[in-house]
RNA sequence: GCCCAAGUGGUGAAAUGGUAUACACGAAGGACUUAAAAUCCUUUGGCUGCAAAGCCGUGUGGGUUCGAGUCCCACCUUGGGCACCA
């Protein structure tokens, strides 16, 4: 019999990995009966530095987690791949001219080899790589659904630029204004990009994480990211438009949260790219100083933006007024580049007063400040606290600091009855003002005569106390002033006024300590940063502000919002910190986005044809304006008059639209208004004919309720054909899967003031048919309807075409050069014989789209594709992704909290609204790994040469160690320190097994530690059957470790399952055949080689993962005897071991007679005795 | 500045509100050995004490509780994320 060492040696693991493979054991099998569990590894980056010890140490947590589940019989899906496109492979084949492809392939041999050496159950037969064109055609196909649903669209737009890459950036690959992958710092630079709207699933991202098992900071990490704020958008019109277009209606709308502040808007900021500052060209007075701020601002990379954060800069739009609609008060305009383009609406109102960044921006260009919150302090403890009983007294106050008139110091005033510490309080007389009250009070209450005013330190503060003195409730309202004596000229000051307090001196770095009244507290901080600028909603109270005044400012939010619907000035609007995605990279090794560009598709004329409602006609409601605008964008629009509008027949309808559909092609358009939605829908199924865009507006394609039609009879509609129209709208129902299948793009609008369709009838619109709830259009029928326009624009031909689904994948071509071309074009334009291609629609000569996609877009879903990865015909079998989906278990990094996750479950949503995966949410639980540092806690890196290589490890101590190790280190999700000497615990671990197991086939005699005494050794191979006090105790340790072990293995909480595997070994000596199968079993999952070798050692001819998770019996998981505690006053005075269950009358007996606790209780009276079974007494004297 | 974690021996770390420091490393002493390594045994938070025992101890200060590492409040420190987001 061989040594561990010896088995490690003579590549024992490598024997055992091979015969997993053969056997089969790690296979997922599709559909089968068992439960199912999927456990998914966040697949690795194939880099050329190889494995660090960081990547194993998730894969150890799923392998163990899912050889355990499949002894507990479930049917493991836990596959491993490939993410391995992207920058460092296409670094290095610029370098040395190598094929990305080709490198690729060798690191993912290294990558595979090595994760292999480390026994991981993977199932290889499902092995995946983002970089195979069997995959990426799938990458490929799921864009084109997001191209086709209108989520992907093209865009120039400042773009993050890395000047050493040469390409464009996302926002989440910068950090610091750094380049994420270099380090080079990142310009801004115009660009044509394809972006994928991921912000219009920003709500949906954000409500889905409610019901997640993920951390909650990982959750708090989205969160954050995607930033959600609730707010108003408000008008400010332009006052002083130039002769001519006094008429018009430009505005500037702003966002803000804080729309119970618009009463202190002083001043409006627009962003420096804002398109407005164009616009107002000819107006604005100082337009080159302005457009040379604009010049300077668009140069400004992020760094050098965010660096000068604190030192605002702006230009005044000279001669440009915008009115305040609270007040219709004229303010000025400013463009800063405080204020981003790209949140909110680019431009903001500025309420200095109530917002640091608009404070220090009006401090230094001298803009008015008006304050419209004061901060309210309302005394909460007696004798200061308001009382019901009491009257309130409402004065105008004032508070002062007091400063010597040499050193720095202050006079305070120390308040007998309150306690409290605070400057000189007094109140306004009739007459005065806050500064003559001041002086006034100082004199009288400190008796010094000569006094200087210095200046105001706050606006107004509100106060609310009980004033025991005058026996009333105060509400002092006032500002904090600063005054300084001119020299110690005193008077003693008459006794009324120095009654109730007493003055005393006081050091100005002691002031903070010292006030504690709150009013001065907060003028103490104001004196000291310079700052007024009072922020809480729910702290202070409403002034200057006529109807909000009094409120608090979290009310005067609500109130505000409403009035500025009810007036039209503006309406409530929620925000987001997420930006759309930018999905194009300038590079070559990336999936080739399948659009192909067609110039003379372009400039096709898009056809429009509009279906008015019931009793409506073509040169109704919106529709004369709506064609006449469409046409001006060269569209071609019909907006044919039913014969029959006000008695409608099905059949007659659609005879007269038949014509007109027959002209519509595949990428034009219907709308219907009301009944004229219910048209479209039969006309699409009756012509049985593809089209490009469907708007259903206000649209009658509900079932309406009884009452509903009770109502119409019932007069509401007088004389009207109510009959017909109930024919024609219930006519048999409407065929949702024809339409959903014809058209490509589905719209319904309906708004939630519509007196006649309610949103509730419109429930059998298909889920994945974009639904809009409006606000205010009540039933469509205004002249206008700029917002539809809008709906309608954009689905404008761009000339983008789809590759053909039947000619993906698009593969990457060879090319000879990698380099970006720097221009900001991929390599890719370079091969004319790939770029220029045949038009799939017209035929005509068109381009290739040459940029690649994001390393993002592989990772995106490839979870899905685990589960069917040969499939040819679609990403993924639908019956499949119901079998397997959702992932039951994800672990990885940290660092992928808002990329990739953010991205994946983009992607999972808009598979899940098209019908192609089973859930919305792909991953139910995601455990994060913390990240292993160096053995000096650094982060490890190739550059600092502190990485700690894998297979030096795997080779000096065994993969097995190597797993149990990372285990052992502490919790999976904390941050720790590689220390390699940490490891030899576990080696000593292992090897006592081994020992134990195999020792006894030489006639050795057992190793063990501290061992729990038994009567008889050597009980291997056929031990005799061991009875006594020793044997119990190891049964009972045994089953306790089964039960511990299995509950930490599904809490990945192997730290603790290691340890107690250790504690039942220290405490076993001479040991039964079946105490070292069953320990063999719960250690099977996280050594799986040793294990299994000494399993076969026992004799067993099948692998040991065949077995069962070993059952623990519950009636043996308990101890004989329990150590109780007895407690004094909650300090141990004794440890008793009595037998379990023992009642907590014979406990106390036993602790009374115990010679320590009696020396306690000797003589003192017991005043409560707390027991808790065979746990502790506590006594309280 | 804002959001999220976390602070326990010399070190990695354990502890459903109920015996703080399990398990492991390291260190010290011992056994075996000519010797070393390996292995095994013992000790290992601090202070007082021959011992029995006692006091102090989970970042700091308060609080709740018979009882707090654990719950609450305030603060300090470290790590991570965001950062002119109106």
């Amino acid at each position: 019999m061989s040594t561990y060492k010896e088995f490690l040696q003579n590549n024992g693991e490598k024997h055992w990995q091979d015969q997993w493979e053969k056997w089969q054991i790690n296979k997922a099998v599709d559909f089968d009966k068992k439960p199912k569990k999927y456990v998914l590894d966040m697949f690795p980056y194939p880099s050329a530095a190889g494995l660090h010890v960081g990547h194993p140490e998730g894969y150890t947590a799923t392998d163990i987690y899912s050889r355990y589940f499949r002894m507990k019989g479930f049917n493991v899906l836990h596959p491993m791949g490939w993410d391995a496109f992207g920058l460092p492979a296409e670094n290095y084949a610029i370098k040395t001219g190598t094929q990305p492809k080709t490198i690729t392939e060798k690191n993912i041999e290294t990558f595979k080899r090595q994760i292999m050496s480390l026994g991981f159950s993977y199932d290889w037969s499902r092995e995946i790589n983002t970089t195979d064109p069997k995959y990426y055609k799938w990458t490929q196909w799921i864009f084109l659904q997001l191209f086709k649903k209108g989520l992907a669209y093209e865009a120039t737009v400042p773009i993050n630029w890395c000047p050493s890459c040469k390409t464009g950036l996302a926002n989440e690959e910068v950090k610091d204004g750094k380049c994420d992958r270099c380090g080079t710092v990142v310009e801004k630079k115009d660009m044509r990009q394809w972006m994928l709207r991921i912000t219009a699933y920003a709500d949906r991202l954000l409500s889905g994480l409610e019901n997640l098992n993920w951390s909650e900071s990982i959750k708090a990490l989205q969160r954050n990211w995607i930033g959600r704020s609730e707010g108003a958008e408000v008008d400010f019109r332009i006052a002083n438009l130039p002769a001519g277009r006094q008429g018009s209606t430009k505005k500037i709308r702003v966002y803000t949260t804080r729309p119970d502040t618009l009463f202190g808007a002083t001043y409006m900021v627009l962003s420096p790219e804002h398109p407005l500052v164009e616009e107002l060209k000819d107006q604005i007075k100082n337009w080159s100083e302005v457009e040379k701020y604009i010049t300077k601002a668009k140069n400004k990379s992020d760094l050098e933006r965010t660096d000068l954060a604190k030192d605002k800069s702006g230009v005044e739009l000279k001669g440009v007024k915008a009115i305040n609609p609270v007040n219709q008060e004229q303010i000025p305009v400013w463009i800063s580049d405080y204020v981003l383009a790209s949140y909110g609406t680019g431009a903001i109102m500025a309420v200095p007063a109530h917002d640091e960044r608009d404070f220090e921006f009006a401090k230094k260009f001298d803009l008015p400040i008006i304050q419209v919150v004061a901060p309210f302090f309302s005394s909460q403890v007696a004798p200061a606290c308001p009382r019901s009983d009491k009257e309130t007294v409402r004065r105008q106050s004032v508070g002062c600091f007091l400063k010597h008139w040499s050193e720095d110091k202050y006079l305070c005033l120390e308040w007998k009855d309150f306690g409290w510490h605070s400057g000189i309080i007094g109140g306004v007389e009739s007459g005065e003002n806050a500064i003559e009250a001041g002086l006034r009070e100082i004199q009288e209450e400190t008796g010094y005569q000569n006094v200087k005013f210095i200046k105001q330190i706050t606006g107004e503060t509100h106060s609310y106390f009980y004033a025991a003195h005058k026996n009333i409730n105060r509400y002092a309202c006032g500002p904090v002033l600063l005054f300084q004596l001119v020299d110690d000229n005193w008077r003693e000051p008459e006794l009324e006024h120095v009654k109730n307090h007493r003055a005393v001196w006081v050091d100005g770095d002691k002031m903070g300590e010292f006030i504690n009244l709150p009013s001065f507290i907060y003028g103490w901080q104001a004196l000291k940063s310079g700052q007024d600028c009072f922020t809480d909603i729910d702290s202070g109270v409403m002034i200057n502000s006529e109807f909000l005044n009094d409120l608090k400012p979290s009310e005067a939010i609500g109130k505000m919002a409403d009035w500025l619907e009810e007036k039209g000035y503006g309406k409530k609007a929620v925000n987001y910190k997420l930006r759309d995605w930018v999905f194009s990279r300038q590079r070559y090794w990336g999936e080739p986005i399948p659009l192909i560009y067609c110039e003379h598709c372009k400039k096709q004329k898009q056809k429009v044809l509009i279906i008015h409602g019931w009793e409506g006609s073509g040169e109704d409601n919106w529709l004369p304006w709506m064609k006449q605008e469409l046409e001006k964008d060269n569209f071609e629009v019909f907006t044919p008059t039913m014969s029959t509008s006000a008695s409608p027949k099905v059949d007659k309808w659609m005879e007269e639209l038949m014509p007109y559909m027959e002209k519509l092609g595949e990428n034009d358009i219907i709308i219907g208004h009301s009944l004229g939605s219910n048209a479209a829908i039969r006309l699409i199924e009756k012509a049985n004919k593809k089209i490009g865009h469907l708007f259903l507006i206000g649209s009658a394609i509900g079932k309406l309720p009884e009452k509903r039609w009770k109502l119409f009879q019932l007069g509401i509609m007088l004389g009207a054909d109510i009959k017909s129209l109930r024919e024609f709208w219930e006519k048999e129902p409407l065929n949702w899967s024809k339409a959903d299948e014809l058209v490509a793009n589905k719209h319904v609008i309906l708004s939630d003031d519509d007196p006649y369709i309610h949103p509730d009838t419109h429930k059998d619109v298909p889920q994945n048919w974009n639904f809009e709830l409006w606000h205010g259009h009540k039933h469509f029928t205004a002249f206008e309807a700029p917002e539809i326009l809008q709906k309608v624009l954009v689905c404008k031909p761009t000339g983008w075409i789809p590759v053909p689904e039947n000619e993906l994948p698009l593969e990457l071509p060879e090319v000879d050069k990698y380099e970006p071309t720097g221009t900001g074009e991929s390599p890719l334009v370079n091969i004319k014989d790939w770029i220029v291609t045949k038009c799939p629609v017209c035929g005509g000569e068109a381009r290739r789209e040459a940029n690649t996609m994001p390393q993002w877009a592989g990772s995106s879903w490839y979870w899905l594709r685990f589960i069917d990865p040969q499939n040819d015909k679609t990403f993924a079998d639908f019956e499949k992704l119901k079998y397997w989906m959702p992932v039951d278990v994800y672990v990885g990094g940290a660092e992928h909290a808002v990329l990739h996750l953010l991205y994946g479950r983009f992607w999972n949503m808009v598979l899940y609204d098209l019908g192609y995966v089973p859930q919305e949410e792909p991953f139910t639980k995601l455990v994060n790994q913390g990240m292993i540092l160096a053995e000096n806690s650094e982060k490890m890196s190739k550059s600092r040469g502190n990485v700690v290589n894998p297979d030096d490890v795997i080779a000096e101590h065994g993969a097995d160690a190597f797993r149990m190790y990372e285990m052992f280190m502490g919790p999976l999700e904390d941050v720790k320190p590689w220390n390699t000497k940490g490891i030899v615990g576990i080696c000593r671990f292992l090897e006592r097994v081994w020992n134990m197991v195999s020792s006894p086939l030489q006639g050795e005699v057992p190793v063990g530690r501290r061992g729990i005494e038994l009567k008889q050794d050597l009980p291997h191979p056929n031990p005799p059957l061991i009875k006594g006090r020793g044997q119990d105790a190891l049964e009972i340790i045994l089953n306790k470790t089964i039960k511990k072990v299995g509950e930490d293995v599904e809490n990945m909480r192997f730290n603790t399952a290691i340890s107690a595997m250790m504690v039942l070994i220290n405490e076993s000596k001479g040991v039964s055949k079946e105490f070292l199968e069953k320990f063999l079993l719960i250690l099977s999952p996280f050594a799986p080689h040793m294990t299994e070798e000494l399993w076969t050692k026992l004799g067993h001819k099948e692998s040991i993962f065949k077995e069962s998770w070993p059952k623990y019996d519950e009636s043996k998981i308990k101890d004989e005897e329990v150590e109780l505690v007895v407690q004094i006053n909650g300090k141990i005075r004794a440890k008793l071991k009595l037998p379990t269950g023992t009642t907590e009358a014979e406990a106390i007996a036993t602790a009374k007679n115990d010679e320590n606790v009696k020396k306690y209780l000797d003589g003192v009276e017991i005043k409560k005795t707390i027991f808790v079974q065979n746990k502790l007494i506590s006594f309280v004297i």
